[in-house]
DNA sequence: CTCCGTCATGTATGCGCATACATCAGTTCA
DNA sequence: TGAACTGATGTATGCGCATACATGACGGAG
């Protein structure tokens, strides 16, 4: 590590190492207003200046200060993001695209799990709205009271993706959970079964889909849905297998359909299936829900619910970016919609 | 949106209805020093203030300023953080662990993708420094020569990951790829196969575990090693179907062992041996890399190697929190190792 | 009683930058 | 030829907080 320059880090000692505008200006015989200038927009500096500074930069080494400089002008080119999981692939994709825009247009993420948490994510809404974001991203449309007190007060922009609501605290990007589950419950009464089962992660909006499928399945068939229910988190191609045991071996399922929250459970439901030698879909058909990158490629390929994960993250920095715009705040709520993607295993 | 104290947010104009530790300092009747007190160490203020003070953040709804806060005392309790991918499990779930440590040592996490692209990771670090971190989290041990000079000219600590390195820019957390191949290799040639191939995504770790087993196999067996290679990026069950077709189909590969740079390759190969009626492992073999969730579950199970990401995780987060401390740096190469896990497919 | 230490609090200052406003030379046009 | 304007730069100020240092009240030791 570089010792040279410790005093930049050490609390209470003079900060004599530190590089700033005033040490670049002085250097470029300017003034510390105009190397702020130089950088934020070179055009009102003269040319031969910008150069002077711009050859004190390079020797000095200087690197612009973020936080004074958002202190200053009140914006900090941050947005917090929460998320309920890293690992879960369907809300990592989702930030690929959100932040691939966002830092685009010169905003940093601060990234945050909430372990589908509503008082965790309380409170880091509570510490993160300490460092002053531009901006709030949230998963889903349910949150602690606090939360939405706090934010509205905040009067930050916030987002909430995944889900759409007819009150969200400013705007939502999303789709309808009932109407998937739906559309799966009519597909699968279409397709001639008349036997359906579900395997849900119990997060909100899978429960949302789920009932919704039980519903509509038993309006149209009079069928009663038997269910295997996990906590919520990410799910596992292993509880996807024992989900299927569970509907054979315990709950006495067969010949029917089984409509998953997620497509990981569909995958372990195909592998106990193959594992069985049971035909899919003949003897077991699985609709799963994502259309993750393998549910083309499986074997048979996955029936599944399929939600343009990029473009909802495109949209929600959309919606973020206008509303920093302030002229054309945009819609409210945005519903991105969804596909029922027919394969072969339903 | 709350509109009410959208003065806050406009620049340029007074804010006049920014709530400071100012405001609240006189609503309580102390000054501002005593409330920046309270908050940092109530031990220094008596009862009866520290009860009025409260009180008086309650009812002005005060969220205190980190950005000041930062600026004043030179100490941000950001760290950020660059990976080559969000939506590759093996990073996020490290990232995970990481997070959540630094999380509940009050620090924030600013993440961003690199995209495998040292020079996007260079314009990453130059953006991220401005923010003034107080550590820095890489993945992998090689990098654009500026980011190097930047990072060791700003004497931030910085922990690299996932690799490790004999001249660490501070410091690194992982374990050595080649001992990965070269494993493989060995346990392949214990196993009794006398045919090989690798399916690898191109990224320098990965190419570094290729090669480390195709070199050690052939000094074992004398063979020749057939290779499919990929771009890198995260890799998928596809990419891994399509890799056993090329092998089987144009390159006349046949009943031997296929190292696979990611589980999730491992896991096409199955589903293609699957769907094509083949034995594994006794008509093909795999062996993945990163022992994933779903590893264990494949049929037939697959055999991997396993590096536990959630300790690397913790790790790196120790080692930096090692680091502000100043007495103890810690060791400045941490090698976590990792396991051959031996299951059904080779 | 006086001296000194401790506790609770206050005053002064500056972190590094952005913004508003001022200055001053060199135009341009009536 | 002078008023108005433009371009390039500077001065003053404060964002909200943490830190160093100062103050005053109090209490026990000498």
């Amino acid at each position: 590590m570089g010792d040279s320059d410790a005093a930049r880090r050490r609390p209470g000692l003079p900060a004599s190492a530190a590089v700033t505008m005033t040490t670049v200006g002085r250097m470029a015989g300017v003034s510390q207003v105009t190397v702020s200038r130089a950088l934020s927009d070179p055009s009102k500096v003269s040319p031969e200046t910008l150069a002077r500074i711009h050859e004190a930069i390079r020797a000095t080494g200087y690197v612009p200060n973020a936080l004074a400089g958002a202190l200053a002008s009140r914006r900090s080119n941050l947005i917090a993001a929460l998320v309920p999981s890293f690992t879960n692939i369907v809300y990592s994709s989702l930030l690929h695209g959100f932040s691939e825009i966002m830092r685009e247009n010169g905003y940093q993420i601060m990234l945050s799990e909430t372990g589908h948490d509503p008082e965790r994510e309380q409170a880091l809404v509570e510490a993160l709205l300490s460092r002053r974001p531009d901006g709030v991203l949230l998963t889903g449309v349910h949150h602690a009271p606090g939360t939405r007190r706090m934010l509205i007060g905040s009067g930050i922009p916030v987002v909430e993706i995944w889900d759409i609501s007819e009150t969200p605290i400013d705007c939502c990007v999303g789709f309808s959970h009932a109407a998937t589950g739906q559309a799966a419950a009519e597909f699968a009464v279409k397709a001639g079964y008349r036997r359906a089962a579900t395997v849900t992660a119990g997060d909100a909006r899978a429960i949302r889909r789920r009932d919704s499928f039980v519903q509509t399945f038993h309006r149209m068939t009079g069928a009663e849905v038997p269910a295997v229910d996990f906590q919520p988190g990410t799910a596992t191609l292993e509880q996807g297998r024992a989900a299927l045991v569970d509907l054979l071996d315990r709950q006495g399922f067969m010949a029917g359909v089984v409509f998953c929250s997620s497509d990981q459970f569909a995958h372990g439901l195909l592998t106990e299936a193959a594992a069985r030698g049971l035909r899919v879909p003949d003897q077991i058909a699985v609709i799963g829900f994502g259309d993750q990158d393998f549910a083309a490629h499986t074997h048979p390929a996955l029936t599944t619910i399929r939600v343009d994960r990029a473009v909802l993250g495109e949209a929600a920095a959309g919606a973020l970016l206008s509303r920093f715009a302030e002229h054309t705040p945009g819609p409210s709520v945005v519903d991105v919609g969804f596909q029922l993607i027919q394969r072969g295993s339903a």
